[in-house]
DNA sequence: CAACATAAAACTGTTAACAATATTTATTTA
DNA sequence: TAAATAAATATTGTTAACAGTTTTATGTTG
């Protein structure tokens, strides 16, 4: 398994994901350049470029020559409609992958949700949030690449603010190990059901 | 109608953009900070903070440390599904729209379908495409302000790489036209199916 | 000549100072 | 006092210099 280098740049990117999407950093939060700065060690120059992405992802509001905030959570009706997005996507993605994929990355898979089961067991919600967005973005990658990546990610990404579900529900973590086990039968059949039951 | 007020920054993604849907900028062209700042008559700043949000579309593809060059077309596959979520947000739009749209707007919407008339006429098919994604953009505004946007832009700027229906579809002007007049007459339906039939 | 090591050039990443804009505070005026 | 105006402050936008990395060119050695 690789290490992944990841630039300061993208570091600084996912804490404040990170914050986004806890709650940490409520909506309508006005984020300042130079606090951000001072408090990643940067000058301001890295972090007006995290900031271009995380508004580019839709988890930020920026103003010309006024700045960004934490933007608010889908309306149910955005919400409603991205999570038929992501069904689309990932149903196109296991179809995409059920036949070549192989049982170390299945084994992969399994891993990851190892994972997601501890920050479950621990309540670290965020993390659990994370590992879950690992997950699927392993196997939509594997089907489409960065190409994929980039119409998926957004809208996930996007979907996690205010995700209450994670906290909630105690059959997540089985959701995933049915996605797996039918890829690893190679039945398309199954596994899109799972990840629809798995897309709320 | 107001004048829009575009920054710097703004207008130069315009014209990178342009330039990538045009063709003018090639797939796997690589793109040189030094060289648009100079084209554009503005320090590197500007220039990176367009290359991050064309790249953060899928216009561009960037490497740490080495820089950014044009992407690729998305593969048949992914286009369609493209397609696919395309219709699905705008079939959403029209639905969110079409009971409180006013004349004035559909006149809008009217006006721009004119422009893009014209542009079809003179065989401007860069201006045309931009025109097209102008008259989508409008009711998806409408519908779901900037979230709504914010989902489905990447996906249809995307889309628009080596689009070549736009310069061989006659009936692409006409097909607008219904879109309007089944708004017009509150035809869910029609327009729905409308819709459909134009996003291809 | 080919493979490898080394030096130079080109380019991206980062920083700090400066400019322009927006916001807040203070002052004036009715 | 309240509204309008002006000064001060804070914040974002831009620039140019510097640092670090990658790529290219050059030279060395087997």
């Amino acid at each position: 398994m690789k290490p992944k280098i990841l630039s300061v740049r993208d570091q600084i990117a996912d804490v404040l994901r990170s914050d986004i999407i806890s709650g940490e950093l409520a909506p309508n939060t006005k984020l300042n350049e130079i606090q951000l700065a001072e408090r990643f060690g940067v000058s301001r120059g890295p972090i007006r470029d995290v900031i271009l992405k995380l508004t580019k992802e839709g988890l930020l509001v920026s103003k010309n020559n006024v700045g960004a905030s934490v933007n608010s959570p889908l309306s149910p009706e955005l919400q409603k409609l991205s999570i038929d997005l992501r069904k689309k996507i990932e149903e196109f993605a296991v179809k995409a992958v059920i036949e070549s994929i192989s049982s170390d990355q299945l084994n992969e898979m399994d891993g990851i949700i190892d994972v997601m089961h501890e920050h479950f067991e621990k309540q670290e919600y965020t993390e659990l949030t994370k590992a879950d967005i690992t997950f699927h973005q392993y196997f939509i990658e594997l089907a489409g690449g960065e190409n994929l990546i980039n119409l998926w990610y957004p809208i996930v990404i996007r979907m996690r603010m205010n995700y209450q579900r994670i906290k909630t529900s105690s059959t997540l973590v089985d959701e995933h190990r049915d996605i797996v086990n039918a890829m690893r039968e190679r039945n398309v059949k199954d596994a899109i059901n799972a990840i629809r039951k798995n897309i709320k």
